[in-house]
Parts: structure tokens; sequence; C-alpha cells
DNA sequence: GCACCAGTTTGATCCGGATCAAGGTTTGCC
DNA sequence: GGCAAACCTTGATCCGGATCAAACTGGTGC
């Protein structure tokens, strides 16, 4: 169970030792926030159930969203560089997450190579991952955007021993849309497109993909 | 000197420690990669003349500008999460970067406190920097993209000591684009309508800008 | 059971930026 | 210095996704 805050090839004593840094589970109802954009960064946290969304806030006050979190992620990565956060955490659902005080992490990091590696490698990953969007945002259209949202969802899923095929949005359109760069109008025809296209059967948030293939295929095309 | 290769509050013998872990300086030639989009990753880069860019690297061969990095800018931190690095690095004009290997950056990290909470910021603050990117893609239009992009070189070259008011622009018209996920032909008219505004002034890659607040009004900033 | 409300779907129209096209300008190389 | 290639500008047109508008749906509280 602990490993699966801070996931780290330790054994015996080290182990006792990350378990003492990791700070009680915290529940958050659907909609609580975890922090606030602004809020002064202490620690990061482990997503153990349920699902939170992130958002990043411009000055101007235009908020989107930055990414969706499930099971196993680890968050609140992004205030370690100025010591507030950048990003605002709020449930999608009723979730449970443990808290990692990060003085104490650091600190055990030091004294254990391991796991200074693997904080690293989720520092990094975070990094690969925006980029990923980037990408996205940058350079895809509207109906691959949508594609490969579902596709990485799917995997996640899949990696967690769900179903990948067959899944419950913990989001609305208009998350969906922040995330992907577009309105919610335009994500919710995108879904009856596919519909029709028999890429996949939605209704409201339920959704079951019926051809991978074709969604990977959509993804992987230029103009 | 050494300092700007990785500026933090150390002395003395610590800091021929860091100095030891600091590879020789290489030189780079217009035009030449640095790094690879999937090179073995091995080390970190400090920018100490010129200037790169780097790039991702979509699965079908898109490729889109990820950031450009002045002197005394660190890249190749990306690399980090999976042993290879997922950008590419690209000189703009001759340059110069020094080498930092990262076995032996992260052991010093574990010795010295001061070096583990830097290169912790390093990677939180590309972090961040990434989702201002993803702010921009994903909900600002060309205008406010480009104003943006003007004002955050105009900064970086004040902080570095040149002129923010006045510079050269590295990097094509199609690569501006490539990072603010624009034609090529939408940047040329954008720099074409802000001359005629009287933002600024433009002649090829010179650019002066004249009117900075309202650059800045333009994007919804008030800094 | 019903009213309400947030979320969703769908249609009609508009517009910003892409695309296509044609010169013009700068840079680098011999 | 001259030529080619890369880069930039500007115009005309097109189209994807935004915007505006109007129903519809499903969950929640009373």
């Amino acid at each position: 169970m602990r490993e699966l805050c801070l996931p780290v090839g330790l054994s015996g004593d080290d182990l006792k030792a990350v378990d003492a840094a990791v700070g009680n589970r915290a529940r958050l109802k659907k909609g609580d926030s975890l922090y606030r954009a602004g809020d002064a960064f202490a620690a990061l946290y482990a997503v153990r159930l349920g699902t939170l969304k992130t958002t990043v806030l411009a000055e101007d006050g235009r908020e989107q969203v930055a990414g969706y979190h499930l099971q196993g992620d680890i968050i609140g990565l992004d205030g370690l560089g100025t010591d507030r956060h950048g990003c605002g955490a709020v449930a999608l659902e009723d979730s449970e997450v443990c808290t990692i005080p990060f003085e104490h992490l650091e600190e055990l990091a030091r004294d254990l190579p391991p796991l200074q590696r693997n904080l690293h490698q989720f520092l990094a990953r975070e990094i690969s991952r925006d980029h990923s969007v980037m990408l996205l945002l940058g350079s895809m259209r509207a109906e691959e955007r949508l594609a490969s949202f579902l596709l990485n969802l799917s995997e996640r899923y899949r990696s967690r021993g769900y179903s990948s095929t067959e899944f419950v949005l913990r989001m609305t359109r208009e998350e969906i849309g922040s995330y992907l760069g577009l309105k919610l109008e335009t994500v919710s025809r995108l879904f009856s497109r596919f519909q029709e296209e028999g890429l996949l059967k939605v209704s409201g948030r339920n959704v079951k993909l019926t051809d991978i293939a074709a969604l990977r295929r959509l993804v992987g095309q230029r103009t």
C-alpha cells in the first residue's frame, strides 16, 4: 500500500523511513480544492483514490485545465520552484490523497539514492507530459486532440487494471475543452461525430471505445 | 564564471567540487545539434553564450519548437525521466554550452543540500514555464501570443543586462510560429500590424519595442 | 412527483487564422 | 560580385472551430 505513495525500489528500514515521511491521508469531496494557485508550497500529494484536475491561472483570470490525475499520480510538483503553487488542484469526484511533506522528502532523498532518482524521474516525467500537451495544443486539429485525450485516458485506466475501453468521464465537456484548447460545443459535436463514425459509443459521461485502432490512426495523421 | 553554469549559494571546497562535475565547454556552430530526440540522456547543459531552440517530436514526425534558451539557461532536463532525450536541441547561432554529467551532479546533490534544492528548482521552473506555454497555446489569440512572446524575450534580455527594447531575433518567422502554434504568414502579418499600430519597429530580425505598455495591455498583464 | 439547474446536444452563422499564391529581400557560398 | 537558396511580406480565398441561440436531459432537493 505504501509503495503506491511513492513507488521505489526500497526495502526494510528505508521503506519505514519513507513511510514516516508520508503524512496522513486526506479525504476530499467532489469539488473540494486540495490547494489553490498561490498557496504556499509545502508538500506533494499522491492520489490514492479518485480523480483530480489541476488548473493554471493566468494573471488576467483566465483559467485552464493543465491535467487530470488518477490513482497513483503525484501532484503538486510545480510549486517547488517558487515556494508557491502555480496550479490549483480540485477533486472531480470523492477522492483520497496522501500528503508528502516536501522538506522531509528532500532530506530523505539525500540518504536514499533510489528515492532521489525516483523523485527526479517524477519531475522529468511531468515535463515530458507537458511537452506532449504543448504538441497537442500547438499542432493538432480538434478531432486529433479529442482522440488523443481519450486514448491517453484509456491507456492510464488499462495500466491501473480498469477497462481500457469502457469508462466514465469524471469531467464536464467544458473541462475537457479547457484542457484541449477547445470550446465545449466543439467537444460535444466531436463526441457525436465519433459515435456516428463508429469509433465509440457515448452517453453523457459514459464512454465505450469501439474502434481504438481508428482513433490511433486519427491521431497519427498530418493534414 | 563557474557560477554561471549552475548558480547556487556555495563557497570554497563545495564550489570546487561542483566545478569538477562540470565538464568542458562545447562550441556549437549555427545549426548544430547539441542532442537529438531519442539520444541517450547523460548530461545537462548550461548555455554560456548564444541561443538554442529545443524541439519536441511527435510520433508522426511533426516537430514543434518547445522553447528558446539564452545564456544561463539549463537545458536537457526533460531526458531525465526516461534515460532518453525527448527533445532535440539546436543552436540558432554560434553558441557555447558547458556539459554537466548528470550522474555526477545527482551524486553531488546528495552532499550539498543547496545544490539539491537548486536542481529541484530548475526542474520545477521548467514545469512552470511549460504551463505558461500551455496557457498561451490553449487560450490566447494570435496577437496575444506574439505580444507575450516578445515581452518574454524582452524580459529575459533585460535580466541579462541587454537592452529590453531592442534586440535581434535569432529565429525565423516559421520557428516563432511553431513555438506559438501559428503559421509563419500569420506571424509575419502580426509583425506588420504591430508596426502599423506603433507598438514596435521591425526590419527582418531586428525588433525595437516602442510601446511595451500597449503590448502588456494586449496580453492582459499589468506588471 | 415535480421543478429546477447544471450540463449537454444540435443548429445557424461568423470570423480568425490557415492555405494558396506571387513577389521581394536577405544570406551565404563560389 | 554574382547567383542560388532561404527567408519574408502581402494579397486573395477558404475553412475549422468559435459564437450565438435554443431546446433537451438527468440528477437533486423539496
